[in-house]
RNA sequence: GCGCCAGUAGCUCAGUUGGAUAGAGCAUCGGCCUUCUAAGCCGACGGCCGGGGGUUCGAAUCCUCCCUGGCGCACCA
């Protein structure tokens, strides 16, 4: 990052001599090849046009305008004319420094200016308990949360609950069900019902709690088990999502807009703006004239409103709330759902306020053996099951390793494994190493270096410069994580600094080097050491000090 | 039929807004423990980036047409 910084600020003063402008498609990163130096820019190649000159001409200019920077060691023109900036040793020093003053807070950026942001994840249904496949959005969801909010946005996470709809209704019949059975009378199977084992449960203890449950008009009836069913599974669900170290701000109940009159409010609007009509008995929206491929009913013929008109009015409601961006996780199952969702937003004069991730599905094997998951027919792994097995972090840094949009393998015994089929372990080993480590100096009556020239110039070996140079790309990994959302970029550099990390203590040993050098050696692990548990804090998993 | 997503090493996957000789782990093979955790390190092997055409200084990346797989196309939620 402050490399970064540093070439930008001092390129754009170059450019700003020559009277350039400074072309947006400027890219400062570390070349693929650390042999061609520490940063590489292609700005000669975006500016060839403006500047009517070939890229290499260009180069040549700016590089005889920066000779003078002391920070910088070397210059080169490669290819068809790219700038690699290699800096001086004392420049990388530096970091040791900025991430001890950041302390907790490094990586820390001002990059979301404190835009609001909501995201909503995992609001599954609370007809049965949270499966693996929730448990991937919930990973995800919660990782991005902590990211944005690391990278500057003020962010809320919020769970919505459909409690308004038919499913819950079947959730009623199925309770209801299950309780005349129990209580031995002769009932038919319902033809659609949740089959679970814990549907019993709950029959038995709305029974317990309902006297004469039994006896009452069969909707009274099924009211009463719904009711009674979706507060111990959403409560269920809450401990679940607890001991997975998940965060929801605000709980916010689908029912609770229906009774507000919050969906009748947006009927209205939708007439006033002229994107809903009357056609056949039922209230449509105009969808189409939005990129829509068909339009889409919010109130059936038969009176009842449909979940697309509740959601339509719960995301009336976000905006209302004054976020600026909103983002929903959904699973991608649902992407044809995108279109109509985002035509809504639209018609509520919010276009590019909604951002949607999906989430693919999540294969649950054990031994290569695929687990069956249907939460209808009452066989699944739970995600409690599954935290249970193999642990929260293992899980969490399954999920947090692949783009969210790309289908999983999860396999159990696998991610149970400590073994480097499972790079979670190999990131945490990093951490408790020097936590090991440090135990280990303080015995021997040797500690971490206060800052200083002469302490920082020990640092000297290319592992020393390899670590230092790395460590100042967290930030930018923060970033990008944040902007593309997509928090398995902390997990691949997480791996990353954890084998230079492994690479460092091979090759670079600490107790046994001279006392200057070893204090050196101990300040700069002290940073890996933040680092580490600084990125694994954003995926949510621990950092444990022994292994 | 239409739409969305994917196809990269034997396997699982990265690859930032179009950049340089396409990367990592696992697997396989070969080295490294009298010293801080071998849950580790080092090396080797491994590729028509699904295929054809196009755009340009430059394409895994953008456009187009095919092939294969997954998902979605309700007055369901």
């Amino acid at each position: 990052m402050r490399a970064k910084i540093h070439l930008e600020d001092a390129l754009k003063g170059v450019l700003a001599d020559k009277g350039w402008e400074w072309p947006e498609k400027t890219v400062i990163e570390p070349p693929k090849d650390k042999q061609f130096g520490d940063m590489s820019v292609n700005v000669s190649m975006m500016l060839s046009k403006q500047a009517g000159k070939p890229p290499r001409a260009i180069a040549e200019e700016i590089m005889a305008a920066m000779e003078s920077d002391v920070l910088i060691e070397k210059i080169d023109i490669a290819g068809p004319g790219f700038l690699n900036f290699t800096f001086a040793p004392s420049f990388w020093y530096e970091t040791v420094g900025v991430i001890k003053a950041a302390g907790e807070s490094y990586g820390t950026s001002c990059m979301g200016n404190g835009t609001r942001v909501q995201v909503e994840y995992v609001s599954a249904n609370p007809t049965g308990p949270l499966h693996i496949g929730h448990g991937r959005g919930a990973a995800l969801g919660d990782s991005l949360v902590r990211i944005m909010e690391k990278a500057g946005y003020e962010v809320e996470a919020e769970y919505y609950i459909n409690d308004a709809g038919r499913q819950m209704l079947i959730l009623g019949g199925s309770i209801l069900y299950r309780a005349r059975e129990l209580a031995g009378q002769d009932v038919v199977e319902p033809e659609n019902f949740y089959k679970g084992e814990y549907i019993r449960d709950i029959a038995a203890d709305v029974m317990k709690a309902n006297a004469g449950l039994l006896d009452m008009d069969e909707a009274e009836a099924i009211e009463i088990c719904k009711e009674y069913g979706k507060g111990v599974i959403l409560e269920g669900i809450k401990v679940d999502l607890a001991a997975f170290g998940v965060r929801h701000d605000v709980w916010f109940s689908e029912k609770s807009l229906v009774a507000d009159g919050k969906v009748d409010e947006t009927f209205a609007d939708l007439v006033k703006s002229g994107m809903g009509f009357e056609e056949d008995g039922a209230f449509w929206f105009k969808s189409t004239e939005l990129g829509d491929d068909k339009d889409r009913v919010l109130r059936k013929s038969n009176g009842d409103t449909t979940y697309f008109a509740s959601d339509i009015a719960y995301h009336d409601n976000k905006f209302k709330r004054g976020f600026d961006l909103v983002v929903d996780i959904w699973g991608a199952d649902h992407h044809g759902y995108i279109p109509r969702m985002m035509a809504a937003c639209e018609a509520l004069g919010k276009k590019g306020g909604l951002h949607v991730i999906l989430v693919n599905l999540v294969n649950l094997l054990r031994d290569g053996e695929p687990v069956a998951m249907s939460t209808r027919a009452g066989q699944f792994e739970t995600l409690k099951d599954v935290v249970d097995e193999v642990g929260s972090d293992a899980s969490r840094f399954m999920f947090l390793s692949r783009k969210s949009d790309s289908k999983l393998d999860f396999d159990l015994e696998l991610v149970k494994q400590k073994t480097m089929d499972n790079p979670v372990y190999y990131v945490q080993y990093a951490h408790a190493r020097i936590c090991s480590l440090n135990n280990k100096a303080a015995d021997a009556g040797k500690k971490a270096a206060n800052l200083g020239p002469d302490s920082l110039a020990l640092l000297n070996t290319k592992y020393d410069m390899e670590m230092l140079k790395l460590l100042d790309q967290y930030p930018d990994f923060v970033e990008a994580a944040a902007r593309t959302q997509s928090p398995h970029l902390i997990s691949m550099y997480l791996q990353d600094l954890a084998s230079t990390l492994h690479r460092y203590y091979s090759n670079c040993h600490v107790l046994s080097a001279e006392d200057n050098v070893a204090s050196a050696r101990l300040m700069l692990l002290d940073c890996v050491a933040g680092v580490v548990r600084n990125g694994l804090g954003l995926l949510g998993v621990s950092a444990p000090d022994f292994m």
